[in-house]
DNA sequence: CAGATACGCTACAGTACGTAGCGTAAGGTG
DNA sequence: CACCTTACGCTACGTACTGTAGCGTATCTG
């Protein structure tokens, strides 16, 4: 699946976090993939330093040294730019299968305890607030950000539980949501730092609490 | 401790989310506090129907027959007062102890989740991105809207382990998010219900996990 | 009565959003 | 080569909301 195709409010199926298509007939002068580079670099740039809220469009526009005009044509507007940026960046995530429920997980909630330290972490209070308003969005985003992680750390507990490790009736979306539901909050709400040493002990809670 | 005594940006020691405070000297006209509850009632009533980005300044005065300004004279600014509407409207957390540790969760965690049925629910996301850039606020909020609730519930863990129910090593912070964390994490994302049949089977999974 | 503050009103300055129109640039196709 | 089509940069709008300021009037205390 390739990203850049969800027109500005026409999602077709799935929802996905994209920029507006270019024309496919291949007619006129082709987009400069420089700018949508640049763009995105700027925006996880902002992202980092001064959070979402700084992030504006003619910020952007004039940091990349491109018209606003341009940014428009290619994403509908701030949230669905900022999303994009943030979505690929994070990129695909494996789903790793070492054999050991314990690492599987440990490797999962570590690559999201990584992410959270990026731009990603800066950004998701505003994302969360746009998903709010907007629905497609919010599709997109759980799709995108939450779902893949999810499917990957489903399947490690659907192993586990044919190896007999796991109890086989557990509510895995619950245990799901307790697994990673705590770095969400403590990242929205800082009440608590997020730690290396958290990803471990959060893991062993888990185990214990799923064994048979 | 009283609402009512954080001055725009002057906080004094704890933070607070309230309003801006009128003279105390008791000289001149006095305030209406008609215009208070009225104006907290009608962002309650748009929290509720059309979520935190429809509350407008502009739009609660003309809601309420009262002009923008007597609303600027008690909150310095739109993100204070939703907080405000959003804590008073919570109320109290009164610390149960029914002698039972799986009972005192499970009414923390059954008030918590009524209150995300409602306009905080709705809030939640609006503040949380106000949090990420307003760090007094953040405070406001955290210890407001989190730290009663936390507090009730670490008390009620101690207790548990004096009793000999809990691991005297379990690290309570962690746990805390391990029960709360994924009703935020699910009002916030919306990729699951919040059910009160999530209540009591996360409140057996904690129970589990951090049995001797 | 004088002093002090609240209230309502109007006006303003600022920020950001997203849209529209136009001249020019840069590709394809006949 | 002319022609079509689209991208780009620019300028100009229109909209929405924020938060502040000044002023006349209302309502309290002493």
């Amino acid at each position: 699946m390739s990203k850049a195709d969800l027109k500005s409010g026409t999602s077709n199926s799935a929802a996905m976090v994209g920029r507006v298509a270019a024309p496919e007939h291949g007619l006129g002068r082709p987009r400069d993939e420089q700018i949508d580079a640049d763009v995105v670099s700027a925006v996880l740039s902002v992202l980092r330093s001064k959070g979402y809220r700084a992030v504006t469009i003619d910020g952007i526009a004039r940091k990349v040294g491109r018209a606003r005009t341009s940014i428009y044509r290619r994403w509908p507007s701030k949230r669905h730019l900022v999303a994009y940026a943030v979505v690929t960046e994070l990129g695909e995530n494996p789903a790793a299968d070492t054999g050991s429920l314990r690492k599987d997980l440990e490797g999962a909630v570590g690559t999201l305890m990584t992410g959270f330290a990026g731009p990603l972490g800066q950004a998701l209070a505003g994302l969360v607030a746009d998903m709010a308003q907007d629905s497609e969005l919010a599709d997109s985003i759980r799709e995108e950000v939450l779902a893949a992680r999810r499917r990957s750390m489903r399947d490690a507990f659907t192993r586990a539980i044919t190896r007999g490790e796991v109890r086989a009736d557990v509510n895995a979306e619950l245990v799901l949501d307790m697994l990673t539901g705590p770095f969400y909050f403590r990242v929205l709400f800082g009440h608590a730092p997020i730690t290396r040493r958290m990803v471990t002990e959060i893991v062993e809670y888990i185990l214990r609490m799923v064994a048979p």
